[in-house]
Order: structure tokens, then sequence, then C-alpha cells
RNA sequence: GGGGGAUUAGCUCAAUUGGGAGAGCGUCUGGCUGGCAGCCAGAAGGUCAGGGGUUCGAAUCCCCUAUCCUCCA
């Protein structure tokens, strides 16, 4: 059976049991701050397990992409661990139980029309208290009882262990299914997981049933294919092995499954199918979390490339091949391919340049190690080269070995665990978090937002949250930490899809609440803020008021984001989409992917169009549609973005249509004025440009006049003219610094100084005052001398500034014999109080005495007797 | 978000305990020369990322800022 119409299969199965087929949720749920990447089927029904939300349904069925990075070291040496994989499943939110799920998952496998798997091939385990499964299993299944292990809450526990060590919270014990391979292995091929239990507290007597039960099924899709196409690993499936095969093609060499090439090829395989779905879903190569984990991939899949001898990027020359593997469920990969080959080449390229930087280092460090005599290379060193320049391990072992050199790998590792720790590790959210709001959640749906036609409303108080925790009614003034208050109904915006929250105030018969910020969560509008007069009840109706100036503001900041990034598709093209954005009052940030700085005459066309159709008054409107209708209309969509089934859409008449909950202006008119003010790198792949609008970008144009009308005072010329001026006076400076005559001025040449010499014993001795010459001049003039006479010595002081600074300098055969321009300084810097010293043919001095520079050039002159004489 | 590192001529990079800012390539000029990076001689080209501090003296040491690289979460 092909995995396409395995994947078919199962859901159509499910489906006839009352299953609602749900998509495939993205990759990269970046509405759950819990997780990365999606890690199993049942992440995009987490509120509908916790009752968190309003059910449409109480079965669903899905087939799910999934990334985990947890067993990434065993990718491509075991046969069935992957980073990217797919997770059938089958849910029930308080509706079917354990007694449905097991039959009917032995019916999808054993039934002849289905699966039609020998049932003695099949094995199960059970939770060591899970009588009611076993039974389940035994008497109404009819599996041997030797064929059912009851396994520790270890194993057959969800989550692991969480009867004794916990979280707490819901959890329920698991039932595994196991298919016996050709080779006589046993192989998990689904988990059954029955949450029925509420965990308070340590055990015993910690778990309680819960009153409404779920089920969360997970089987790999990968593990299930090899069994029913007989393949001894995942990877050799009808949608895999063709992945391998061409990782092969693009690196030359054939694929051997049982060599370290083989493996390399898997693992190869593996990663760039991962990095094509993240990719595909707008995450860049990059420096932090999710895009960290696609770098790391890429990079890890390139060192194995060049393990096996390839020297060239060849990565980005496999996306086509996942996206026609993964052309039946997933056909909008063929939609991107050519951006993620891209993407995928400039991280390649990127990788080669940090591995050929780091090879000059690794050629220094095998200098030192085989000066030192030794044999190996000490894992601290890997350790820096790797976490400072990004140079892999495993490669350092490899050019080690080309030198008989060692590796440590022991002080490696501890190396970057003390690593690790010095980066200090982040905290977690936890999986199933729970917070005050939770309560609210069961019997509301959320605020009700009134803010895109008003913005002064009343509603009634439906939580106070204080030191996170409901309460009944606010007393205190004057309190530190701000409080939330929740509104059944609010015209105040809380922050998302990158717009800012509202300010403003609630008011009510004698009291008054100042709103410093809204959030939102879960629907619910959170007023954030403090408490200023009187007292607040629950239950209590407000009137809302949001400050109308700012909100004004941000209404013209977000649209002309909608007119900007109209712009930047016309004139950049269509792969210059939004990667997020920061819209504040008068004030916006956007970001999107493009490969290179965008030019100034670029900027200043993306500019013009904005303006332009401000200028226009464009007309803006919103209105709520179903999301096949949105698409059909042409509007903007993000792939990797998840969207509800109806959705609210943007319209600039002829300009832009996106979709957003944002607030707008109604004529983009109002917007007044938009100005680019910044161009930059966020990272490969992603510009930002920064903006303003409205009161802001005029203030700034005042803002600028003011300055050029100053820098143009100042230099006394007209305002046109002022480029013109600075360009000359900034020549004429130059000029004059060059000009410095090398010369010590205050009259003295160097040829005068030079007939002014004495002669000690055949050697030329010059020790003058340079009259206000700074050390540079005095060094250059002592070159001159030395140049044309020798042997010589030189020592010139002159006060500049409040300071002697005294340079002395002889020639190389003075030097020859013992003498030492930064001995000879010291005295004489002693005498104007200061210290000194340089190299034995030139030495430079200071001091703060400027009145006994001429005692010092006299010490000076009898010092250098001295030690010519000797 | 945290750790490490980098920023010097148009480009790639040097500069020892703090003591005169350099090399190769490229550019320009002159000369030689049929040869795949032609040779020789010479020249121009610098805010040592920016700002502050320590010091007689800072590319070098300390602090701040910006940008980039890199590892970890």
């Amino acid at each position: 059976m092909k995995a396409d119409d395995l994947r078919e299969a199962y859901l159509a199965f499910f489906e006839s049991k009352g299953c609602v087929r749900r998509p495939s949720d993205v990759l990269v749920p970046r509405w759950d701050p819990s997780v990365l990447f999606t890690p199993a089927g049942m992440n995009q029904f987490k509120d509908h397990f916790l009752g968190k939300c309003k059910l449409e349904f109480t079965r669903a069925t899905t087939c799910q992409k999934c990334l985990r990075t947890g067993d990434i070291d065993n990718v491509g040496r075991t046969p069935r661990h992957h980073t990217f994989f797919e997770m059938l499943g089958n849910f029930s939110f308080g509706d079917y139980f354990k007694r449905e799920a097991i039959h009917w998952a032995w019916e999808f496998l054993t039934a002849r029309n289905w699966l039609n798997i020998a049932p003695e091939k099949l094995s199960i385990t059970v939770y060591q208290d899970d009588d009611e499964a076993f039974r389940i299993w035994a008497d109404e299944i009819g599996v041997p009882a030797a064929k059912i292990t009851r396994m520790g809450e270890d194993d057959n526990f969800w989550p692991a262990s969480a009867p004794s060590q916990g979280p707490d919270g819901v959890c329920g014990p698991c039932s595994e299914i196991f298919y016996r391979m050709p080779d006589g292995s046993d192989v998990e091929i689904w988990n059954l997981v029955f949450t029925q239990f509420n965990r308070v507290g340590p055990p015993p007597d910690n778990l309680h049933p819960l009153p409404s039960r779920n089920i969360d099924t997970g089987m790999g899709l990968e593990r299930t294919c090899a069994m029913l196409q007989g393949v001894d690993s995942n990877f050799h499936i009808d949608i895999l092995r063709p992945i391998v095969e061409a990782v092969g093609e693009v690196c030359g060499k054939k694929y051997e499954p049982a060599t370290d090439d083989g493996r390399r090829m898997r693992r190869i395989a593996d990663h760039v199918r991962a990095c094509t779905f993240a990719i595909h879903e707008n995450v860049m190569p990059g420096n932090n979390e999710e895009k960290y984990v696609v770098k790391r991939l890429l990079r890890r899949a390139v060192l194995d490339g060049r393990q096996m001898g390839v020297r060239d990027p060849f990565l980005h020359r496999l996306p086509p091949v996942v996206a026609e593997m993964m052309r039946k469920p997933y056909p909008e990969l063929a939609d991107t391919v050519e951006r993620v080959g891209g993407v995928i080449k400039r991280e390649e390229e990127s990788f080669l340049a940090t591995i050929d930087g780091g090879l000059d280092r690794i050629e220094k460090l095998f200098a030192t190690i085989g000066r030192s005599g030794g044999a190996v290379v000490a894992g601290g060193d890997a350790a820096e080269l790797y976490t400072t320049y990004g140079f892999p391990p495993e490669l350092l072992e490899t050019l080690a070995a080309e030198r008989n050199c060692g590796f440590d790998w022991d002080g490696f590792r501890a190396a970057m665990e003390e690593h690790g720790l010095k980066s200090g590790a982040g905290t977690r959210v936890e999986v199933f978090s729970s917070g005050p709001l939770d309560a609210l959640k069961k019997t509301m749906h959320g605020s009700e937002f009134l803010g895109y036609d008003a913005i002064t409303a009343d509603g009634k108080v439906i939580g106070i949250i204080a030191q996170d925790a409901l309460c009944d009614r606010l007393t205190e003034v004057g309190h530190a930490k701000p409080v939330t208050v929740v509104l059944d109904r609010t015209p105040f915006y809380g922050e998302s899809g990158g717009q800012v929250g509202d300010t403003g105030t609630l008011v009510w018969d004698g009291g008054v609440f100042e709103v410093t910020d809204t959030q939102r969560e879960g629907g619910f509008m959170l007023h954030v803020g403090h408490l200023k007069q009187g007292t607040l009840d629950l239950g209590a109706t407000v009137t809302a008021e949001v400050e109308a100036t700012r909100r004004a503001a941000l209404r013209r900041a977000h649209s002309a984001t909608h007119l900007l990034h109209a712009a930047l598709q016309h004139f950049l093209g269509g792969h210059a989409v939004q990667q997020g954005s920061k819209v504040d009052a008068d004030m916006l940030r956007f970001d999107f992917s493009h490969g290179a700085a965008i030019g100034r005459e670029t900027l200043d066309k993306i500019e013009g169009q904005v303006n332009t159709q401000v200028l226009e008054s464009v007309a803006v409107s919103a209105r709520l549609l179903p999301l096949s209708e949105a698409r059909h209309a042409g509007a903007m969509m993000l792939f990797g973005e998840k969207y509800p089934d109806v959705v609210r859409m943007v319209t600039m008449e002829g300009v832009s249509r996106e979709l957003c909950g944002g607030t707008h202006v109604s004529s983009t008119g109002q917007i007044g004025l938009v100005r680019i003010v910044g161009e930059e790198s966020v990272s490969a792949g992603t510009r930002r440009i920064t903006a303003v609008t409205g009161a802001k970008a005029l203030d700034r144009f005042r803002q600028a006049e003011h300055t050029i009308a100053e820098a143009a005072g100042a230099l006394k010329v007209p305002v046109g003219e002022l480029a013109q001026r600075l360009t000359a006076v900034v020549k004429e400076l130059r000029d004059l610094k060059k000009a410095k005559p090398a010369a010590a001025p205050g009259g003295a040449t160097p040829d005068e100084l030079l007939a002014a010499a004495l002669d000690v014993g055949g050697t030329r001795v010059v020790v003058a005052d340079a009259k206000g010459s700074d050390a540079g001049a005095m060094r250059q003039c002592i070159d001159l001398l030395r140049r044309k006479a020798s042997p010589i010595a030189v020592l010139l002081g002159s006060v500049e500034a409040d300071k002697v600074t005294l340079v002395a300098g002889i020639s190389r055969e003075l030097e020859e014999r013992g003498l030492s321009a930064g001995t000879w300084i010291k005295d004489a810097a002693a005498i104007v109080g200061g210290k000194g010293g340089g190299r034995p043919d030139l030495a430079q001095a200071g001091g703060k005495f400027v009145d006994k520079l001429p005692e010092a050039l006299a010490a000076a002159r009898q010092a250098i007797e001295r030690m010519l004489d000797a």
C-alpha cells in the first residue's frame, strides 16, 4: 500500500466512524508559545481537550505533519527515527472512549477491506493498572492474554511517569499496538491515549477521574508504511526512498544502505524534508528558536555532504524532489519550491564560508599542537572553534585524523555543557499551562470587540486579575503591580497582528481605572493598568474610553503598512511577503522576505507610490467572509498561517486586499504622509523597513529642516549651498592636516638642526625644542635626520596643550652598540613629571611641567654624552 | 533571550608586553614584454565601526552603542 493510499484510507475509515476530517495544522504553530514545532497530532486540539473553546465537533481525524528534534542524533542510524514525520490520529473530546478507540483501531488494522493485517503479528501493551483496557483487548477483541503486556507508568502513561512525577493536570494511561517485523523485532505502530484523570499533588490517591474523558491516538505514517510495504526501514518506503536516492544523485554517489555514506544520505533526506516544510512556512534559517532549528538541520545535512566529499552547494537541488513526493497531501509545496531552494542555497554558501574561515584557525591550532608535541585536539579548543566560529567538531575530527591527531570528545562535551550552563537555560512554558482566565474561558467565548466602529462603549466587568489570581473587587489605589480588568464588551483593541494595544480609561460612578496597555488571550481583551480612584467591583458597568488621538495614529500606521506591503510586492516581486510587523502610534516596522538591500532609488519609488495612494484618498473597507471567498477575491494569504473559517478582509480598492483584524482609517487620505526612515537586515533573507506616518512624519520633516538650517547657519551659507560648502571645508581641513610640515616648527628645519648638532665621538647629537610640534611631526623629523646622517641620536621636545611631549630616536649603529632610546628618554621625562618608553630605536614620553622642558633637554644632552662614552 | 567572537586601504586579511598603521590582490603612472593571474619600478588610497574612559602615549586595555558572524535555550 502506498503512503498516499494509507493516509486516505485512515481518514476515510474514521470519517465513517463519525470523525470530522480536519486538515493538518501548520508545522510551525505561531499561536502556541509552548512549542516551536507541532510535535504531535493532538497539538491543534489542545484547547478542545481542555474545554477551553466551544466545540463544533467532538470527534476528529487528521494526518498531521510533525517535527521533533529530540532524537536528532539517531536519525539515519536507525530505521525509524525522523525529525519530520506524519502522524495519523483520531480524537474524541468527551465523546467516544476506550472501548471504541480500541475496537476501531483493531478493525482498521485487521479488517479485510482495510489494512488486512494478520492478527497474530500484532501484540498489545496496556498500563499496569488499566484493567478496563486489558479486558477490552482480551475479552472483546480476543487477543490472547499472552500477547498483552502490562507496562509501567514510564512506558504506558501520558505524560510519561505522570502519576509519580507529575505534572499536575489531565493525564491518563495508554495502550500501544506493536507489529512483528520480518526480522523478528516488534515495532510500535499505534499509541492510544486515554485521558481520564486529573492529577492533583503527589501520590497516593492523586488521580481523580475526569467528568469529560478524551481520546488521543497517534499512528506513525512512515513506520506503518514500512510495515505494509515490507521494507526494513522507514527511509525505504515509497515517499522517502526516492528522496534518499536523489541525495545520492546530487552527491554523485550510489545509495548503499549499509554504509556510512548510506546513513548520511538518509539523514540528509530527512533533514531536507523537514527544512523544505519549515521554510515553506516562512521559517528562515536564523539564530533563535525555530529559525535556529532549521539552520542547524541544514548545516548538519551540508556537513554530511561535505564528509562524503561534496564541496559545492547541493542541498538546494532537493526540495523539488520533496515537493513531488509530498504532492498529494501538500500540493502547496510546489508553489514555494523555488524560493525554498534559494533560501537553502544561501545558507549552504554561508556555511561553506564559515568552514573556510575556520580552516585558517584550524591550521594555527595544528601548528600549536605540533609545537607542543601533542597528538590530540583538546576538547576546549574544539568547543571554542564551534561555539565562536561555528566550525563543526565532526569536521575538525576528520581533519585531525588526517594529521594523525586524536580528538578529545569527552573534553568537548564537557566544554559544551559548560557553555550551555553559561548561556543559561531558558524556561519552557508548560504544555498545558493553566491560568486565572481558564475559569472564564469555560463560561464565555471572549470579549465582544466594538472598537472597529466606536472608541467609547459601556461594558460589564467580568473578571479582575490581580497577583495572578481572580478577585471580586479592587480597592487599593496606587498599587505598584498592574492589574487586569476583563470586560464582556469593549472598544479596546488587544495587541495582535503586530498592532499594539490601546490605552485609555475605564470610568464609572466615582471611579477611574487607567488602562496603560491592552492584551488579548483566548478571545478576551485584557485591560492592563492601575486603579486611580474609587472601587471596582466584579459585575459593575463601566464606560470604556480609548485614547482617541493615539488610536487615530495607530489606524494611520496600520493602513500605511498595507500600502507598504502592496508597494513592496509591486516593486520587488511576489516573494516580498510579510514576515512580521509592529504597528505603533504613527510608527511602523515591517519585516518581509527579500534577499538583498534595497537601493535608495527603489526605496524612493516605494515611498512615492505609497504617498500617491495616500493623496488619492482610496476608500478603506472591511468585511467578514468565508475563507474560501476571501481567497477567491485575491486576498493576500501567507503560507504557514492558520486562518479561521471566517476571516476579516480589509480592502483598499484597487490597491490591496489583506486578511487583517486591525483597526484602519476609512480613507487612505487620513494617513496624511508616509515617510520611510530606515531599511535594514534583520536576518539572512529578511529585510526590515521602518516608517513614520501622520504627525510623526511631519515632526520628522520639521526636525530635519531645523538641523539643516542650523548647519547652514554655522557655515554662514544659504541652505542651497550647504552640501557644496561642507565638501569644500572638509577638503580644506584634510589638505591642511596633510600639509603639516615634517620639520620641527619654531624656525629650525631639519637641515638647521643637523648643522647645529653636537659631535660626540663621531656621533651626531641633536637635542632641541621643536616648539609646538606634535608627536607625529617630531617622529617624522627624527626619521628624516636619521636618513640624512648616521650615527645620530635625536631627542626633540615640545609643549602643546599644557603638556610636554618628548620623542627620541637613535640610528641603527647606536642601537647595535646597546644604546636605547627608551632608556635615554626616561630621565628626561622624569624631570617634566612624566613617564615614557618605547622601542630601542624610537621612544616617546610625556609630562606635565611645561616650564621644565629646557631643564629636561639639558639633562638629555648630558645623558646621551655619558651613554656614548660608556 | 543568554554566552563567545569580529569590525583596520576598493577586496582578503596582518600588526609581539600599549610605543612609527602594514602585506597580498585590485587601481593609477612609467618602462619592459606576444602567452593563460606577464615582468620591473613608482604612486595614490585609512575617521583602525561610532562614542566615552584609563594612560605621557590606544588599532591594542575598560565601558556604552551599532552592525555582522557563531553557539545555546
